[in-house]
DNA sequence: CTTGACCCTGTAGTTGCTACAGGGTGTAGA
DNA sequence: TCTACACCCTGTAGCAACTACAGGGTCAAG
């Protein structure tokens, strides 16, 4: 299989997967006498396992670490829920910060009288303390 | 004022002033005969606007336009408003994405009945069609 | 007069890719 | 056989938006 099979097998880009190669995510596949890079099923699976991790928000450090505790299939389970856990409370944090922050910015976007920028709400709105220019 | 006033009235790292300003976003300040920025009241507010709508989620470029529109006082609100409604539909969906894969990621992890990784459905559901290893 | 807190410039690192530049390889059609 | 084209290779630079040095200079207090 050469790279840009693999590639769109799992869609991802080429240069992306050279990228997880030359990071140590993927193992050096074999090369073909042209050099090319000859990649089997192992790599196949381990690539759906990146890029499905990825999908669901992990960094690419998390999955390393996912990797990692998967190749130990005697070890606890522990460990990857701890990780899932993290990163589950990661985006409540961020869902709860997002949605603040439309709480506002639609607080300002409505305050918009469609005048001059003289007027504007949402200027002054952002610049909550200006101090009389010059 | 010296940068680090300003700084930590803005709630702003002093790397990041200087680096607002090699990009510019704040304009280059007076200097002290020791070579120091000296900031006035202007830069300030500048500043302030700045973080206030980075702290929004606008992007630096977005603040650049804000920045250009809010000088021109006489011109139309209305370029401004369409500014802050594009973002508030990037936040929309970043949080409708985010709130999907919350769903999915709570899924995998109910799914963890704490044995050893062989049998962890969050390491299985994150590799959907694995091929036998070699 | 020295210690420490501040300031300066410039460069490199972060995350997770993406996009070249400048080449080599393999195959199908004219 | 030539040649066009899609694919492959390495290596480097770029993106956002900072952050963190390294290696210096300045200034006020004790």
């Amino acid at each position: 299989m050469k790279i840009g099979e693999l590639a769109s097998a799992t869609a991802t880009k080429v240069e992306t997967v050279r990228y997880y190669e030359k990071i140590g995510l993927l193992p050096p596949p074999a090369r073909t006498s042209a050099n090319y890079r000859a990649y089997g099923h192992d790599h196949l699976a381990r690539l759906s396992f990146i890029r499905r991790a990825r999908d669901l928000g992990f960094t690419l450090e998390a999955v390393r670490e996912l990797l990692t505790l998967s190749d130990d299939k005697a070890q606890s389970c522990d460990a990857v829920d701890g990780i899932a856990r993290v990163h589950l409370t990661e985006i409540d944090r961020k869902v709860a910060d997002l949605t603040a922050l439309r709480v506002e910015l639609d607080r300002i976007i409505g305050s918009c009288r469609h005048g001059t920028v003289a007027d504007c709400k949402i200027i002054e709105t952002l610049a909550p303390r200006t101090v009389p220019a010059k």
